[in-house]
RNA sequence: CGCGGAGUGGAGCAGUUGGUAGCUUGUCGGGCUCAUAACCCGAAGGUCGGGGGUUCGAGUCCCUCCUCCGCAACCA
């Protein structure tokens, strides 16, 4: 992939990013899924002898995280380096192996961005202009048209006016034809291709606008050098962080080194401005494109993009430190083929544990050990018997490296990993054709007996080179257990995957615990459940059995719709999560005649619910009353609110007019309703 | 309306230039006992969203319709 040396070791360079990301909050598991991705893919490249520069970083400046950190008490930087901290730490969790991490806080990335925008400027790229939106006073907010929700605003929904904000411009429009041209004559430009045509059907054929850069509405970001009421917006300051990383304007160094980099790893929602705005802002300073910009698909939860203010929000941090680093590293490189967007449920995280990681790959290692300490004391004598059978295992270790490498430089991680567990299997079924515990029952099966149980050891030394880069404390642990020295690169390094036959025991083998114990599926899917609670699908509520009955009981039902009152099992009645909270605060939504918008005190928190009572219920006399709440109903989009749960009524029979159910008697919030 | 994505055995997915419909998981039956109730073998299960067309032959090409998801949408 790469044609660049580095001039201090004569090795080919290798330059990956992650996005720079917005430490508005803690982040959740779709950021670790990128991040895991590069590092996986940095990982693989190292072994493979390139110099490597994996780059990722944080987007600190912007209105938001202004906002988020007066909430707070605090300054904006001091605000920032918490949550940063916070991120280095899951990334040192999650083993992300990064080489430099950048701040769009940094000295060095504010003065390149400074520099670049008054280069821009000096050329002619960039130019004074008036950008026309809508304002909205009270949030001191300014949104397009298009951003507006029912000609309102859309934090808000309150009423916005039209208004000229002085703005820099960037000269988007002037690249348009160029860069329509790299699409077309470099597909590998953007991956998965389907993106390029995304880009070139919705944005650039129709014709590119100019780029409003820079800001007078906010504070909290880096200053146009020669106009101290402008601030810079985030496209210059957060997309150039790839190369300010490097040095720039620098040219020399880590620039002239790593530059272009070989591939921006990015989420779909943002190859627009990877593919369009950045490589024009590239081509305006007359610099190399980046050779690749990979859009990968997202992790839906339950077939909801994640999403911080939705709720559900699965915390990496809680997962490692149930299953383990690996597991959850290997459930996102292999549940999801990269490119596409894939399902996060609770049932497919424990499912996906035993039967690889459990079933196949741990228990392998431990019949293994188990059977050489068993059978040799650990020691396995040098005389061997090869048989034809032999063959076709130790011919896969070869085949398996081949593929892994072809599919990995095309990021493929998913199908990477289903070649690597290819071999697992074909192991396991080695034993089964082999029989060593009948040969173990003659003496005069010694020989024969400790070559296939050499095979085996030899094969997963393989598979743990293979591993390395997905798995980084797995690897180790079969290397331990297969007593591997890790220093001794002859049966460590990548390409010793290919030379079957290196693995020499510096020790007595033992019998090794298990690496990934097999988990109890309906015990760990409910304390998932209690965990992330009230987000989850309704089939993950339920262990297998009551599923089954009311799936059943449900197809009877409908027959009987027609005639009145539907049956359900009590285990029907228990997916619902009925709780008592009290409402703290509530408004009308302005624009409907019907929506009241109501925050609640739950057992756990503050939510937000849209209802449909305005015609029955006043703001004020909402406020303060303890209601029962529909706690695990599925969020939803309201008049562009977020409406976490349901309030429950009685619909009175005769009118339709609406009556709230309330608590006799005061309890306390998020007490259950059952 | 539009743009984009998708509809394949219970679930999750492959199916490159048209030529007997596969994989993983689950279910059922069997085998084995070295191992983490694990591993190995076998079986059942799909008119490939519907309809029409091109073709000797279509999941795979063309037309049309339907449904679901994302961008927009007021009552969960």
């Amino acid at each position: 992939m790469s044609d660049h040396l580095d001039p201090k070791t004569d090795k080919p360079t290798f330059y990956i990013t992650t996005p720079i990301y917005y430490p508005s909050d803690k982040l959740h598991i779709g950021h670790s899924y990128t991040t895991v991705a590069a590092d996986a893919m940095s990982r693989y490249k190292r072994a493979k002898g390139f110099d490597v520069m994996f780059l990722t970083g944080t987007d600190e400046h912007g209105q938001k995280i202004e906002k988020k950190a007066q909430e707070s008490g605090l300054t904006p930087k001091e605000f920032v380096d918490h949550v940063v901290a916070g991120i280095k730490d899951l990334w040192s969790l999650l083993d992300i192996s990064y080489d430099r991490f950048i701040r769009t806080t940094d000295r060095q990335h504010q003065y390149c961005v400074q520099t670049i925008f008054s280069k821009l400027y000096d050329q002619g790229d960039i130019y004074l202009g008036e950008y026309e939106g809508w304002y909205c006073t009270p949030c001191e907010s300014f949104w397009t048209d298009n951003q507006l929700v029912d000609e309102k605003c859309p934090d808000c929904g309150r009423e916005v006016h039209k208004t000229k904000e002085e703005s820099y411009f960037f000269r988007l429009s002037k690249y348009a034809d160029r860069l329509i041209e790299k699409f077309e004559k470099d597909p590998e430009f953007i991956q998965p291709s389907s993106r390029a045509n995304e880009m070139l059907n919705n944005f650039l054929r129709p014709g590119l606008e100019d780029l409003a850069v820079s800001r007078t509405s906010f504070d909290w970001g880096i200053r146009v050098p020669f106009n101290d009421s402008h601030i810079i917006y985030v496209w210059v300051d957060a997309l150039v962080n790839y190369i300010s990383a490097l040095g720039y304007p620098d040219l020399d160094g880590d620039f002239a080194t790593y530059w272009p980099a070989d591939v921006h790893l990015v989420g779909k929602e943002i190859v627009r401005f990877h593919t369009i705005i950045w490589p024009a802002l590239l081509m305006a300073l007359d610099l190399p494109l980046p050779k690749q910009v990979f859009g990968h698909g997202w992790l839906l939860f339950n077939e909801d993009k994640m999403s911080k203010s939705i709720g559900n929000v699965v915390d990496p941090v809680i997962l490692c430190a149930r299953y383990g680093v690996d597991a959850i590293r290997y459930f996102l490189l292999r549940e999801v083929p990269f490119g596409s967007d894939g399902g996060f449920s609770n049932t497919s995280l424990v499912n996906r544990i035993n039967s690889d990681l459990a079933n196949d790959l741990g228990n392998l290692l431990s019949r293994t050990t188990a059977m050489i300490s068993k059978y040799f004391a650990g020691d396995l004598p040098a005389e061997k018997e090869a048989a034809p059978i032999d063959d076709e295992l130790i011919g896969m270790c070869d085949r398996t490296t081949d593929a892994v490498e072809a599919l990995m430089e095309k990021m493929q991680f998913s199908l990477a990993l289903t070649e690597i567990w290819k071999l697992i299997k074909r192991s396991n079924k080695y034993i089964d054709e082999t029989t060593p515990w009948l040969l173990a029952k003659d003496e005069d099966n010694q020989a024969r007996l400790a070559a296939v149980l050499y095979n085996l050891a030899e094969t997963q030394r393989v598979v743990s080179v293979l591993l390395a880069p997905f798995l980084p404390t797995t690897a180790v642990k079969i290397r331990e257990a297969l007593r591997i020295d890790e220093r001794d690169v002859d049966q460590t390094a990548w390409d010793s995957s290919r030379s079957f036959g290196r693995w020499r025991p510096e020790q007595v083998i033992e019998p090794c615990r298990p690496i990934f114990p097999r988990l109890d599926v309906d015990k760990e899917i409910e304390a998932l459940n209690k965990v992330f609670r009230g987000d989850t699908p309704e089939e993950d509520k339920q262990p297998k059995k009551q599923k089954e009955k009311s799936a059943s009981s449900a197809t009877k039902n409908e027959e009987t719709v027609a005639e009145g009152v539907q049956l359900i099992e009590f285990a029907d009645f228990a997916k619902l999560r009925l709780t008592v909270a009290t409402v703290m605060d509530c408004e009308k939504v302005d624009g409907s005649d019907k929506l009241l918008c109501s925050q609640l005190q739950t057992g756990d928190g503050i939510r937000q619910v849209v209802s449909g009572i305005a015609q029955f219920y006043t703001a004020e006399q909402m406020a303060g009353r303890q209601v029962v709440l529909v706690e695990n109903l599925k969020p939803r989009k309201v008049f562009g609110k977020e409406s976490q749960g349901m309030l429950l009524c009685a619909e009175d029979k005769k009118d339709g007019s609406l009556r709230l159910l309330c608590v006799d008697g005061a309890v306390e919030n998020g007490s259950e309703v059952s």
